[in-house]
DNA sequence: CGACTTTGACCAGCGC
DNA sequence: GCGCTGGTCAAAGTCG
């Protein structure tokens, strides 16, 4: 509800690698083995300061070949490279991922109380 | 040279 | 009261 972050949002993704290239630059601070899954969880943190976005990613439990993005606060810098050659994510997908952020955030609403 | 990554250990809060 | 988990920080090393 209110006092909380405005932006923890919960994204299930088909990727073979967590690295998504969404545009910002992320810096993994921390890597832990929860007791919820039998996977480890990575922990990102924008390299931007100011932007104060934490996002952890874990990899599905029932799905390993899915990744759980996990974002935490929203972005208070533009993207590094918003306007360069880097607009879409440069992960690896077997078949069309078709994945755009307006969906994700969409999908993410929708999981928001998850 | 600068920037980024990795691992371990520590701390706090909560539940029963 | 105790145990457990989750989360974060720091330092060092390496790479282009």
């Amino acid at each position: 509800m209110a006092g909380r972050p405005s932006g923890r949002i919960g994204f299930r993704t088909r990727s073979e690698v967590e690295v998504m290239d969404d545009g910002f630059r992320w810096r993994k601070y921390g890597k832990k083995a929860v007791k919820s899954s039998p996977n480890l969880r990575n922990y990102y943190r924008c390299s931007a300061e100011g932007c104060g976005v934490k996002k952890r990613v874990e990899r599905d439990r029932d799905d390993p070949l899915y990744v759980l993005t996990t974002y935490d606060g929203v972005h208070n810098h533009v993207t590094p490279g918003s306007t360069s050659s880097r607009a879409a994510p440069a992960y690896s997908a077997p078949t069309a991922p078709a994945w755009t952020w307006s969906e994700l955030q969409a999908a993410a609403h929708s999981s928001e109380s998850y």
